[in-house]
Formats: C-alpha cells, structure tokens, sequence
DNA sequence: GTGAAAGCGCTAACAC
DNA sequence: GTGTTAGCGCTTTCAC
C-alpha cells in the first residue's frame, strides 16, 4: 500500500495541500478548525511528509558534516554521540567524516563547491587545521568549529574555558599539596592552539599560588594518545627530581602516563597525582579511576547544533560568535584516592 | 550564479535531456558523436547532477545505515571506515547509527515505515540482537549482516570463518610450544554466537593436536574490552596451574589481558603468549605488539555494500546469502617476541 | 486564512 | 538512439 501524500491529506481535508503545508510546517496561521480538520487527516492517512520532496522543493538537503580528526578517539566519538541526536531532533541527518588529521581531506572536504546539495552545513572539531586552510573555505558553506581556536566573521565557535579549566586541574593538585606538578601534551607551534591553551592555564595557576614552576616538568606530545602519555611519563621519571602530581591534556594521556607509573611501582595518587581532559568513558572504569576536567558535551553539542542550524536557515550573513560551554572538574582516585569512591 | 541543470545541458548539446540523462548515468547506448557533446556541454557548464532531484524521481534516498553496536570500539570504527568510502564511491552516503547494544534502539530502527524514503538499506552489525528480532524487521528493507549468525531467506550475512580463523590462532600458540592454552571471551547465550565459534575453534585446535583441553582455561566475559581481558586474566593467574598462553576473542581483551600480565611480573610472550582478533590499529603500537587474527576489512566492506546495493536495486526479493571474507593471522610481538620485528 | 498553479531537477515510460 | 512528456511530493509566490 502505498504512503499518503500531502495531496491525499488535503483531499480527505477538503483543503488544498498549501493549507496541509501549513499546518504540517506550522507556518502562516491557520484557524483552529482548519487545523483539526487536517490533523484529523493526518492522522487517519498516517501521512508523514516526504523528507525527499521536501529537500527538492527548498533546496537544503537535510544533512549536516560532522568532521573529526579521528572516529575512534574516545573523545570524539562521545561528542558525535552527542550531536546525532540533537541534529536528529532538529530535522537533520548527521554525515560523519574523518579527516585523519589529513590537512588534504580537510580542505577539500570544504572547498568551493564540492558540498553542492550535499550538505547544508559542517560543524567542525580540527585538529592540525590552519587559520588559513579555514578561510580559504567556501564562506556561503555555513560551519561551526569545535574546539579550537576562536571564530571569525565567517564561522561560529564553540568551547570550553579551556585556561579556566586548567588552571583549575592544577590549583586540584595544588589543593591537595603537591609541589612539583608536569604537564603533558603541550605543541607549541601554530595548529596546537589547544594545548597552548593548557599551558597558559597551567602558568596561571602556578603564578596564583606564588609556587615556582619548573619548565622541564613541560612535555610536548604529537598527539593525546596513551602511547604519547607513557613515553611522556617515561621521561619525566627519568628527571633527578620526578614530580609529584601530572596534569595531563587528555585523559588518553593520563590513562598512558598511569600506566607507565604503575608500571614502575609508583602509586596513584599516593606518589604521584595525575589529572587528565576530556572526560572519557574510559577514565570512569579504569583503575584507578580518572580525575578530570569534563567538558559538557551535551552542551557543547547543543549549541553547536543550534548555531550551525540559525546559519543554515539564515538568509543574511551571520556574524561569527564564540560560545562558551560549561565544564566542571571531576576528582576521582587518580588524584584522591579512595575518597573518591 | 546559479548551477547548470540538465536541461541547461541538453539546450547548450542541443539534444534531449532524456539524452543527457542517459549519457550521465551510462543507460541506454548513445552514438558516440552525441556523447561527446554532451560531455563537451557537461565540461563547459561545469554540471553536476542534483542527488536530491534524483532521488525524487528515482524514489530513494541514497543513504544507507550503517548500524554498530559502540562507536569507539576500534573494531567497528575501522570497519566504519572501511565502508563509508566503499559507500561513497557507489553512490552512496552513510549513516551511523550505534545500538549500544541497546535491544529497544534497534528494534525500532529496523521496524515497519520508520524507514520511509530516509535510507534505502541497512548494514547491520548486531550485538546482542537475537534471531527473533531479526526477522520481526520489515522484510522490504534491504539488510545485510556483519559478523554474527548466517542468513535467511531475508537478508545475507557477511563475515570470515571465524572457526577456522580461530583454529588457526590456536594452532600458532600450539606451534610454538605452548600446552596450557586459555581462551578469554565464550558467551554462552544466544546472542554470543560469535563468541561460540571462537571458542569452537579454540576446541577444533585442540581436537587435531590431540591436546587434552581443560575447560577452567575457559572464560567468559561479558564483552569485549580490555577490562573484561584484565579481569579474566587475573582470575586465570589465580589457577593453581597457569596457561603459557592465552586466546583473546578480541585485541582489546587482549591488550587488557597484556596489561595484568605485565603488571603481575610476568613477560610477554616468553611466559604467557597471547594473542587477539581483529587487528585493530592499537595492536600494532602497543608494546607489545600484539598478534592477531586479521579479518580482511576492507573485503568485509565491499561486500556488504556491493551485496545491499545489489539489494536495494533488485525488484524480485533476493535470497540470503552467506558471504566469506578473507582473514590472516599476523604474528606479533605478543606470541613470537622480537622475531616478529 | 486559503486556493490555484508553477516549479525544484531529475527519471523513465512511451513514442518515433 | 533520441525526443516528448508526465510525474516524484513538496514549497511557495500570487491572488482572492
């Protein structure tokens, strides 16, 4: 049997399909006993509109890209979990792309043209993206950056706090008595806004406490993965005087770097603290379980989703915005043992 | 400035669009003389068929769902990776959807009219989806399994010989002299099918080598993930009589039987060898390196898609076939130590 | 507030 | 082999 058209609804209506439009889409006002009508019809056809038809007629494709760098970083993939659904409650498909952190794919993926009814919009999560690669984008292709640096006239951008937040990862440690606190996971070159971002907030920290800050307790990473984290904890055990606390960029990094603690029969908190980013799943199971600052994802998905979606149906040009999501931190057993629970 | 349509193309070749519809989609015969000119209108005009016009007439939607059951699992993150270009390149874009295992999810997905014109297929990579559910879908959408259970008459199945592929893991352990070989993943219900052939394979192994088989080597866990290794790990290494190696029904159960392993003093492999399945990309960063049975993603990939697609352009119903992709064991570091290199 | 009708850009009978 | 033409189901000016 076949589906109901808008045109049958009118029909059994007595209507004419504009006024079925209207209804369905909640345009233009329509009197209450019109409505009834057509909802009775609605109902009694089982019509749903076609999303198809629909795209054709208005020109927009219902899609929207979602790019990340890597599908299988924890992270990333709990933030994609995050924006499926809120695009889905907003009449929108999620495409989901990885770039690989492979600058080629990023720049075609938003080049001039290649996204002609495909999508009618991209959030963004870049990593290894320059400034420049992302005003060389289509500028009518409407985006949302997650993350990272900060918007434009051309884009919106959608984070944390991220120096308030680690500024108060460390002041935890600092909270707790330890002295000598490393870093790990600093880039110090253009595409690792991000963890300069942490560096600062570290910094900051150090100086609000009056508390000498020691720059070889800063490591550098390529990347926020465990193997990054252990190698990194392997060198700072290596230093005559090994810290006593760690704050990590990620909590792959943590989870690498507790490793490599354990591994040489240190323990966690008791010798040395460590604090990771990002909030995975992971840090809730591991042991010992993962203190952290955590990042609203659902919020950070939601707004992404609703800025991205006001840029889409927008006519004008949209000046870019930054928003700020919120974040909390989360002590669990790596930084307070079992009081943690 | 607006884009070239079909018939712009048709107007500038001086041909019909019917003509130049068969020209782009490579239909009927066209005279070598017409396709040129179209070609040449298409060049100049910079055209690019409209996906959404098309899918209006054509009465789909070209997207496929893509259903797994955790999105940051490795595995089905790489086997996702596999076949969205796969997808992409036949026409087709993904969508991702993750069941978390989540038996109401995905029912509902794959119910009755849910569906309408929003995706032509599906390629499902069930868990905990039992055979019952499966066959209360909608038998006119198109489905292709991954992994578990074989076919019915409704929809094929995809996957290696797991059997065969986990014989061949044991008989690599058996090969290097191990006798006491455990197993960490049986699920005996009915949803664990897959788990069952591993461990029917762990059998079949022992069966040939005429090695006695003791059934306390045999642990169950609830899933796959590294937890689930460690925890197995550590119950095995309270035996009175250890293994001096162990079969994991996944790498990452393997990397978290590793992890105690290493933890409790004990060398990989010299002590305990292990070995994994699925090859995922950590395995071959970790340290060490872990050996596995490889499945051949990318075959997995092409045909589930070229095998749905086949479906969704079928008028008859087609029946189910079982498909077997290749596999191979890759030896590591995690059996052979540092021949493996 | 609602109706009539013209497309959106493509596909696919149906003819020639 | 190629042209004609009628939709696919919806949105949306334009009138009334």
């Amino acid at each position: 049997m076949k589906e109901a058209t808008l045109r049958d609804v009118a029909d059994l209506a007595g209507v004419s399909p504009r006024t079925v439009s209207n209804v369905v889409n909640g345009y233009a006002k329509v009197t209450d006993v019109t409505r009834h009508k057509v909802e009775a019809a609605i109902a009694q056809l089982g019509y749903r509109p076609n999303v198809l038809a629909r795209h054709l007629a208005t020109g927009r494709s219902g899609q929207i890209v979602v790019v990340v760098p890597y599908l299988d970083t924890p992270y990333f993939s709990e933030l994609l979990q995050a924006i499926i659904p809120v695009a889905r409650r907003v009449g929108y498909n999620v495409l989901i792309d990885q770039s690989d952190g492979d600058r080629e794919h990023e720049g075609q993926l938003i080049g001039q043209a290649s996204h002609r009814s495909l999508f009618d919009g991209i959030i963004y999560s870049p990593l290894g993206l320059s400034q420049d690669d992302l005003s060389r984008r289509d500028p009518a292709l409407p985006m949302v950056v997650i993350g990272e640096r900060t918007s434009t006239a051309n884009f919106d951008h959608v984070g944390i706090d991220d120096v308030a937040a680690s500024t108060e990862a460390v002041n935890h440690l600092i909270g707790l008595g330890r002295r000598r606190i490393a870093a790990i996971g600093d880039q110090p070159y253009p595409t690792g806004e991000a963890a300069q971002r942490r560096t600062k907030g570290f910094r900051a920290a150090h100086a609000a406490a009056g508390l000498p800050l020691d720059e070889s307790l800063i490591i550098g990473t390529p990347r926020f993965n465990r193997l990054d984290g252990a190698t990194a904890m392997e060198s700072l055990l290596r230093l005559d005087n090994p810290p006593d606390a760690v704050f990590c960029y990620s909590d792959l990094v943590a989870s690498g770097a507790i490793h490599t603690l354990l591994h040489n029969g240190l323990r966690v908190p008791e010798d040395v603290a460590v604090i990771g980013y990002d909030d995975i799943e992971d840090g809730r199971y591991s042991r010992p379980t993962i203190s952290t600052i955590s990042p609203d994802k659902a919020e950070i998905a939601r707004m992404a989703v609703e800025r991205l979606v006001m840029r889409i149906k927008s006519r004008e040009p949209v000046p870019g915005v930054d928003l700020r999501a919120g974040h909390r931190l989360v002590a669990r057993q790596s930084t307070v043992g079992d009081a943690a629970g």
